[in-house]
DNA sequence: ACCCAGGGTCGTC
DNA sequence: GACGACCCTGGG
């Protein structure tokens, strides 16, 4: 595979720094420059801002120009979502004047379950660091802009690593999850290409929840950052708790804040934008 | 030194 | 359905 180069021209919504860390993505790191550089299925891209143009540059399985196009789901309108949300009320105004240029990735439903199943009670650099580790050793190396980067590996790649392994790289009580999970996966207990099929949110919900390590939350980070892409879910996790606490449910106390109640919003004022509504209240809350 | 929190889930009561 | 335990790391 040979290098290969994009641009994109007048692309609205499309900030880097709103996409890589809205939450999202754990593999995609800032260079010195302010591009990003990440790896995602078998390929590995540089992806800069000069101007109004977007500059694609990497390593590439297939053509570029279609690569970039799946997955940073440039077909979806974003300025329609962003018009739709806007209307409902001005906390989200505000957040999406915040996070304006967020769009949503087209990841690899294998390697979502993974990372979010990783992230359960953890923090960002330590996720990031367990994946990378992940990745070296068990990925397959590309070599880019003479550095190395590692695919993240396939449950195939995984099929003789045992939890002591696991343990090993640091996952801490997290690696059974991940290696029954992986062996559920393997043995087809569960069918990632047919779960692309099935159109019911709640019975895809359902089946994901079976997975060992997968809980409500990582289910929802699932539905909605994978290629599953399903907007009408709200993940709910310790920030969106707190956004949704200070904007919408004003107790004094946040971690009295009832679960329920949070989703009852959600759904009601959101509907089946829900999920995009959670990551510019998300993007909002951590990084103003 | 000690405690706390971090994109929660699981087993137990 | 509530509650504590769980691995590990960084920061106060």
């Amino acid at each position: 595979m040979k290098e290969q180069k994009y641009i994109l021209k007048d692309c609205k919504s499309f900030e880097l720094p709103h996409i890589f860390e809205c939450g999202q993505c754990f593999r995609w790191n800032i260079e010195e420059d302010g591009s990003y550089t990440g790896v995602f299925y078998k390929n590995v891209m540089n992806v800069r801002k000069i101007d109004n143009e977007i500059i694609f540059n990497g390593i590439c399985e297939g053509n570029i120009k279609e690569v970039v196009e799946n997955y940073f789901d440039l077909k979806r309108n974003y300025e329609e979502i962003k018009d739709k949300l806007s209307k409902i009320d001005d906390n989200l105004k505000m957040s999406i004047k915040y996070g304006n240029g967020i769009r949503i990735l087209n990841q690899d439903l294998w390697e979502t379950i993974i990372s979010f199943i990783i992230s359960a009670n953890n923090n960002i650099p330590r996720i990031k660091g367990i994946i990378e580790r992940l990745s070296k050793e068990y990925g397959q190396e590309i070599f880019f802009n003479g550095k190395s980067y590692y695919t993240f590996p396939t449950p195939q790649e995984l099929k003789n690593v045992n939890v002591s392994d696991y343990r090993k790289l640091g996952l801490g009580f997290r690696d059974i999850r991940l290696y029954e999970t992986t062996k559920m996966i393997l043995n087809n207990e569960i069918d990632l290409e047919e779960l692309h099929m099935e159109k019911d949110t709640i019975k895809v919900r359902n089946t994901l929840l079976t997975l060992s390590g997968v809980g409500p939350k990582v289910a929802d980070c699932i539905l909605l950052f994978s290629t599953l892409k399903r907007f009408d879910v709200f993940p709910i996790d310790v920030w969106v708790r707190r956004v949704m606490n200070e904007l919408y449910i004003k107790n004094e106390d946040e971690n009295k804040v009832n679960k329920k109640d949070i989703e009852k919003i959600a759904y009601e004022k959101f509907g089946n934008l829900a999920g995009m509504a959670q990551q510019y209240l998300f993007y909002w809350k951590r990084e103003a």
